[in-house]
Order: structure tokens, then C-alpha cells, then sequence
DNA sequence: CCGGCGTATCGAACCGGTTCGATCAACATC
DNA sequence: GATGTTGATCGAACCGGTTCGATACGCCGG
């Protein structure tokens, strides 16, 4: 590999100047840039990313720290910022915490390690020492999805609470008042968020929740499906299930299928995020779903921005919340 | 940020002594070392990944590169080499090339510019240009997945002809014999093996294959609905389709369902490869799936095994096929 | 008491860049 | 003709480690 006092050599100027060529070619003469250039480009010189890290304390690379770049939703995100920071000469590295706590934490400090230029993380607890840890990174950073209580950065989302809300009164036009609720962990904001949108519009119309009729679910597939399963066993089922989340929705789906029920014609089913294959499920799910496209891109653009401008410091954090979307399926049946 | 001279300095001994005792301890006598380890936690040191990189010329990091982490068979592996390269106090790089060329061959640059010390590489291309990319690599390398001719390096993968006989098989079983087949790029290896173990499957049974049952998918869902699509309208339609990945199978199935077709009642389907929400899909897609914890684990084995063996350079480049499996659904009917 | 040897520690060079104050020539100003 | 200014270039220090040959010391046998 050629170094840059390889070029310096050929070039016949000192080592301090090639470094100024490339980082500032308006401060050199014509002729030197021109000189440096070609020897550059003879040796095949390319700086050293190490080096320059090293020398000027940070990189060019940004990380990407969610609990399972294998969802969908983070993936578009992922992508969106992925591209956006290619054409601004930046590199991401995606980082999977597997929603474990302790190896977020080890993530972020091995990439802080890497003096990362900038952080995109979807925060994945919450209270005091986690909101400790993360007001202590310095780092330029854009928390998403999950809203934390006590974290002061910029943090990109969608209405949870109005994600709740729509699917609810979807669910009373069509007539149903002993709709179920299969909650996520009420810690997390995107959760008890959900719920709000749930119990209040539900108090608007004046339906009275039965508790029976909530169950926790913790937002994944396992819990969710138990979850499922203890509404399902009762004796005054409910007519609608309402699923805080996709994996959680569609372990109540399998579940129902299990024990012979139809949906939409027994249950019907609503869910909160989309799915890969949502579109050859039967019944198509009646979902809520995020911009995620629109997500990623405002990250994105608030990281960098961050990044690259240096009055950028002082400016307050900023929350962005965006609308989702009502998508419609065949799972919701008229009573 | 404490560095190494603050240590020695608070230790009374020189800086080389202090790396001496983190990197080789037996080397260093029992008194320094304390003396060095107390006076580390005094001053809360923690060495310099990008120095430490930079020095050594080589970092503890492992790249993992492939089309699309999304994809549940790739985060599967993934997992496995994370914990595994963890255990090993390694850390993995996750990049995403989303299948473009350019984009990989990037990415592999810039992960050989950061020193990496090793590179777990699902092969996105083929033909001589990308071979001698490859080749030219120097760093420790597992390849996985996509056999590509020409690559001299360690492959993990799966026994793709048998995937594709032991479906074709069943279908044959079943007295199906109007078999389509939906194919990805005859020039990628698993591809062309899927479908070679169709022909010959065919072959060996005496059952002649229509050429009009044959069609290009692309291994993508939007080429594989139009190839599906083309298959259903045909005056003399297949008893049934095998499609030689998930997402082309389930095109098809969602072609069948918008011409009103019934699976498996008018048309049978089975694919190659798992899907995410599998279970939930109706019916349940009789599959032939990969070993992908398996597969992971002998990745990451291989890889880390290269990377911290000395003479590992020197042994030949191994390949390793593991068989697949067959999981039985609802979506194929005796005919 | 001396030469030989092994072990613990050190100093200096190095990895490949960046940064900033110093230098110097050229030109403008008075 | 002396002084001031400007722009291009340079040298040296630095980022935070590693590595290896040199040195110093203690112990051994003869």
C-alpha cells in the first residue's frame, strides 16, 4: 500500500502538503495540487482510514444500533439512511443488540471506540441508568422508533397514540364493542402509547374495557401467542383482537387458526406495523403502518446534519413525529 | 480519555511495558503487573481500538457482507457468527450490499481498509472480473451460500440439487406430473443447482418437462409474480409449481389467490427456503429448508479459525455442504 | 572472582495520517 | 529602500498504541 509519504516523495513536497492538498486543495498552488494528484494516482495512493480516525478523532462512519436489523421496519429505515449517507461520503455500520441490553451498551461503546462520527439508535430500555448512559455519549445522535423519557436528542417517530386510536375506532364502525387488546411491554413508549390510543378512544365512545379482554403480550411472537391464547379460551370471547404489534398480531392469527377459529368470520384482527409477507397472509390483515421510507430519510438527514454542521451542537433536540398510515385488509368483519 | 502513558506514567514504568502486560502478561513480572493493572483501573484506561489497529495492522473486527440482512436466512447466520465472534472477543461489521455489485465491492474495500481480520462473504456476482476481486483479497474469508467457480476459499453452503430433487420427488409421489418450476439465474450456482435437481429428478422418473412449465423468476417477488402469472394463464396449467426460493413460491401464491385459484385444491406449491411468518400462511407451504443455525455456526467456526490459527494459511480451502430438510405442509395435494 | 545466560524492563522507531506555527518569497505600500 | 502583507510550503509534534533490539541485573557454574 502506498502511503502518503510515498507521494509526497514523487511529488517532491513535503508530506504536510499532500495532507493539505487532499483536505483543502484551495489552499494549494495549481501547479502543486496538479503535481500531487498525478502522484497520487501513480502510486495508487489511497488514505489509510485508520490513520485518519486516529490522527483527527473521528471517522467517517456512523452507527446503526437496533435490537433486529432483521425487521423489516428497521431495515427500511436502515436502507434509506444507508443511501443518504453514501452520497455524503459517509459509512454505516449496522449493529444487532438482539434487544439484549448489555450488548447494546457493548455496541455503542465499541463503535464510540471507532469514534463513529455519528449514532442512529433505536433505544431499546428506558429509566435512569439507561438515560445516564446514553446523555453521555457526545456523539452526534438520532434516537427513533422508541421515545425515552429523560433523553435529550433528536428523536424521529410515528403517533403511536393515534396508531392505537385508528384501528380502535375502525373497529367500533364496524359495530364491535368486546374488542380485545394484546398490549406490549407498558415500559416502552411505542407500547403504552398504543394502549392510550386503545383505552381512550374506546372511553370516547363510551365502550367499557373489560380487563379480561387486555393481555400482555411483551411484543414478540412466544408471549404473544400465549397472550392469544388466554383470550381465545374464554368463555365470552371477544369479537375483534387488536394487536399492539405484527409479531404479536400474527402469533394471535396462528392461534386462532389452531383452535378452528375463522377470522374474520369468528375474530377479527387488526395489528400495528406491516409485515414482509402480509400479502399473502389470508386474511389480509387490517393494519396501521409507518412511513418507514419517510422515517429513515428524516433520520438520516437530522444525522447528518448534526455531522456535518458545526453550529449544529448548539441547536435544542428536536422531536419528529409522523402520521401513520390506515391500510385496510379482509380481517375486520361488520357485526 | 486515559491513555496507555498515563498508566505507565502512574505505574513508574515505561509505556512499552505497559502494552507488554496487556498483550503477552506471562512476559511481564508478577509485581509490575499488578502495579500496571491497579494503576489501568485508577485511571479508567481502555486501549485504543483504532490505535491498537493501526499498530498491529490488523483489527479485531470481522466483516460480514451480503445482499440483504433482512433476509432471515442471512440474519440467522448472522446471529450465530455474532456470538460466536463475541465469545472470541471479535466483533462483526454487518453490511448490506442490497445485491448491487458495485455496492459490495465497495464495501469490501472499505472493510479492508478498517483491517479487518476476516471477512464472511455471501457472493453477490460471478465471472472472471469478480473472481479475481475475490482472489485478490488477502484477508481470511469464508464464502457461504453462493458457490462461485473460481473462488479458492473456504464455502459453506447447502446441498441445493438435493433441495430441489427432494421436492420434485414429492410432488412425483403425489402423482403430480404437470410439474412447473419457477427458476432464479441459471448463473448462480444455488439456482442452477435447484433447478438440476428438478430436471434430473424429472428425468430419472421418465416424466418429460414441458418447456412451457419452465420459467425466469429471477429469485426476486416481482419477477417471480410475472413468471408465476405466465405459468396460470396457460390453457393447459401445471398440477403444480415448485419455485426454487421463498419469495418467487409465495409470488405465486399470491397469483394464484388474485386469479381465484385454489392452493392446493386446483394448484399444488412448494419452495425452497423458509419465510418469517410461514406458519401464519395459508396453507402452509410444503418447503425444503436450510440449516441456517448450522450453517452459522460452522461459518463462524471456519472464519475464526483462520483468523487466529497461524498456519491455517496454509491449508487449503475447504468446502462444506450441509443437507437440507424437508418440512411437510398443506400446500401440496395427492392428485 | 569472572564469564555466561536468562529474565525484566526500557528506548526508540514505527504504523499513516493531521495540524499548526514557522519560514520564505513575492508583491504592495509608503 | 525599508516595511507590511499575503499565500504557499514546510517541519515538527502529535494521535495512541506496538515491536524489537538494547540494557541492566541476578544467578549459575567453574
Amino acid at each position: 500500500m502506498a502511503t502518503i509519504r510515498d507521494v509526497a516523495a514523487l511529488a517532491e513536497v513535503s508530506v504536510s502538503t499532500v495532507s493539505l492538498a487532499f483536505s483543502n486543495p484551495g489552499r494549494v498552488s495549481a501547479r502543486t495540487l496538479e503535481r500531487i494528484r498525478t502522484a497520487a494516482t501513480a502510486v495508487g495512493y489511497v488514505a489509510d482510514p485508520l490513520a485518519q480516525s486516529l490522527a483527527r478523532g473521528r471517522s467517517k462512519m456512523i452507527g446503526f444500533v437496533v435490537g433486529n436489523v432483521g425487521n423489516p421496519f428497521f431495515g427500511d429505515i436502515r436502507r434509506e439512511l444507508e443511501n443518504y449517507a453514501l452520497e455524503h461520503e459517509h459509512f454505516v455500520l449496522i449493529t444487532d443488540s438482539s434487544g439484549k441490553l448489555e450488548r447494546e451498551r457493548a455496541l455503542i461503546e465499541h463503535l464510540i471506540g471507532l469514534k463513529i462520527a455519528g449514532l442512529a439508535l433505536a433505544p431499546s430500555s428506558f429509566g435512569a441508568d439507561y438515560v445516564e448512559f446514553i446523555q453521555s455519549i457526545k456523539v452526534p445522535m438520532v434516537c427513533f422508533d422508541q421515545k425515552v423519557e429523560g433523553i435529550e436528542r433528536d428523536f424521529v417517530g410515528s403517533d403511536n397514540f393515534l396508531a392505537g386510536a385508528m384501528l380502535t375506532e375502525h373497529l367500533l364502525q364496524l359495530g364491535h364493542r368486546r374488542i380485545a387488546f394484546i398490549a406490549g411491554p407498558q415500559h416502552l413508549h411505542t407500547a403504552s402509547e398504543r394502549y392510550r390510543g386503545f383505552v381512550e378512544t374506546m372511553a370516547s365512545a363510551g365502550v367499557e374495557v373489560n380487563p379480561n379482554y387486555v393481555v400482555d403480550g411483551q411484543f414478540t411472537r412466544s408471549a404473544g401467542y400465549e397472550a392469544a391464547m388466554r383470550l381465545l379460551i374464554q368463555p365470552e370471547r371477544p369479537t375483534a383482537i387488536l394487536g399492539a404489534n405484527n409479531a404479536m398480531a400474527l402469533a394471535a392469527l396462528q392461534a386462532m387458526q389452531e383452535l378452528g377459529f375463522s377470522c374474520p368470520d369468528d375474530i377479527s384482527l387488526a395489528m400495528i406495523d406491516n409485515v414482509q409477507w402480509s400479502s399473502v397472509i389470508t386474511p389480509r390483515i387490517t393494519m396501521v403502518v409507518q412511513d418507514t421510507l419517510q422515517l429513515g430519510n428524516i433520520i438520516a438527514r437530522r444525522l447528518l446534519h448534526r455531522i456535518t454542521s458545526a453550529e449544529a451542537a448548539h441547536e435544542p433536540a428536536q422531536d419528529l413525529v409522523l402520521a401513520p398510515k390506515f391500510v385496510p385488509g379482509t380481517s375486520c368483519r361488520r357485526l
